[in-house]
DNA sequence: CGTCTTTGACCTGCGC
DNA sequence: GCGCAGGTCAAAGACG
């Protein structure tokens, strides 16, 4: 994944819609529809990988404050053009809500980590603007690997 | 039978 | 203090 870093970029080349977006959903954007678009399991690791970097620290907070944008905790938003809400990250996620929200006319999914004790939470929703892109929230860290990569260390 | 989703109710923070 | 909006809870039902 020689192009993370690129990747990892909260400035959007796409101005208004985008913006909106970002700050309400709040702390760190990302967004390359071409990597998303091609292949679930691609995205998926990408995913995987992106959250992982982010979360070993560096790079947010530096791009945070550069956009003076103060965090309480790290969540991280990016979009997904995909047919499925919930794509295959890995983990096992459980539904305890769901919202329509005013900002959006699809509703809002909540998803916490059914792993006991693992705090991670989801939150995703539809584009109003684009239904076909998907909008994926995660808030707070994994305490455990991911549920596909437990076979392979533990094993 | 255990796990998950659904969904209305409840809680909380924030702006006025 | 009140009302609104977003987030969470929890009971009930569905499903494998």
């Amino acid at each position: 994944m020689a192009s993370n870093s690129s990747f990892l970029s909260p400035n959007f080349s796409e101005p208004g819609d985008f913006d909106d977006i970002y700050f309400e959903l709040g702390d760190f954007f990302i967004s390359d529809e071409a990597e998303f678009s091609e292949d679930q399991q691609v995205a998926s690791q990408y995913q995987q990988n992106s959250l992982f970097r982010v979360n070993d620290g560096g790079n947010l907070s530096s791009c945070v404050q550069k956009n003076n944008h103060r965090l309480k905790s790290t969540r991280v938003s990016f979009k997904t053009k995909s047919d499925r809400d919930v794509l295959d990250d890995g983990y096992k996620w459980r539904k305890y809500g769901k919202k329509m929200v005013k900002s959006s006319s699809n509703p809002r999914n909540y998803y916490r980590c059914s792993i006991e004790g693992c705090n991670v939470k989801k939150r995703i929703e539809r584009m109003e603007e684009d239904s076909s892109y998907v909008i994926t929230s995660y808030e707070g860290t994994h305490n455990h690997h991911p549920l596909n990569q437990l076979s392979c260390t533990e094993m």
